[in-house]
DNA sequence: AGCGAACATAGACATCCATCTATGTTTACT
DNA sequence: AGTAAACATAGATGGATGTCTATGTTCGCT
């Protein structure tokens, strides 16, 4: 359960064919791992907000008030986009930096493709 | 709870600048129920599946034998995809035939379009 | 060294969800 | 009309999940 050595899903092997072909029960699990992350309201507001940011990233204080939610809570979540490989983390000092890690995005954008 | 009635959402207006830009809670949650969708196993295998079958398109009697699961969850499974909009129903006879929607798909790739 | 700030972790709790069995509804066929 | 098949709906249940409070950890500063 460390941060650190998560190796995230490769989204590109996930379904290489995207949807067009039929997909068995391990790749739809994993699939549908990194989709839950994202199918979150809460998630996908610190996406936007990240992105919207300057420099592309935010530390988590910057993300609490806005979104009106615990300092814990705001963590949770970011844990979990970040064991998805959606964000990456840096610390500087006291801070934690999130930004988007975008060429993930981009793989997912493919799974679309059909 | 008329499943004919439904008017799934406007995945276009959901989130118009895709993740780019800050969205508020209200398009947050829209998004996150189309997302949640899909971000399920079985509805994948349920999507990949109906893409594969001839004309692209099958009966709930094609799909629960290969997924190996009872036929009122496959039921509740393609229920939940028809209200977002993602797949359509077409009664002929005895059979309900599913097919994807391929327009509204194509809508949810520009999500990821940062 | 000690204190305060930023963040993570642990644990609790309420709600949601995927699945099942049982049953209802519609259609085709004899 | 009666029966069987395809599908939907209802209700139950175990497990996952989003949120909180309380607490731990790390870092900078005096």
């Amino acid at each position: 359960m460390n941060l650190l050595t998560l190796t995230p899903v490769d989204v590109s092997s996930c379904a290489p064919e995207g949807l067009g072909a039929r997909i068995e029960r391990p790749q739809a699990e994993q699939l549908a791992t990194l989709l839950k992350a994202i199918a979150d309201p809460t998630r996908l507001q610190l996406i936007s907000y990240i992105n919207a940011s300057n420099n592309a990233e935010a530390c988590v204080c910057n993300l609490t008030e806005p979104l009106a939610l615990s300092q814990p809570t705001v963590s949770h979540h970011l844990k979990v986009l970040a064991e998805a490989g959606l964000i990456e983390r840096e610390k500087r000092g006291t801070w934690v930096w999130y930004s988007v890690n975008q060429e993930r995005w981009q793989q997912l954008a493919k799974l679309f493709e059909v």
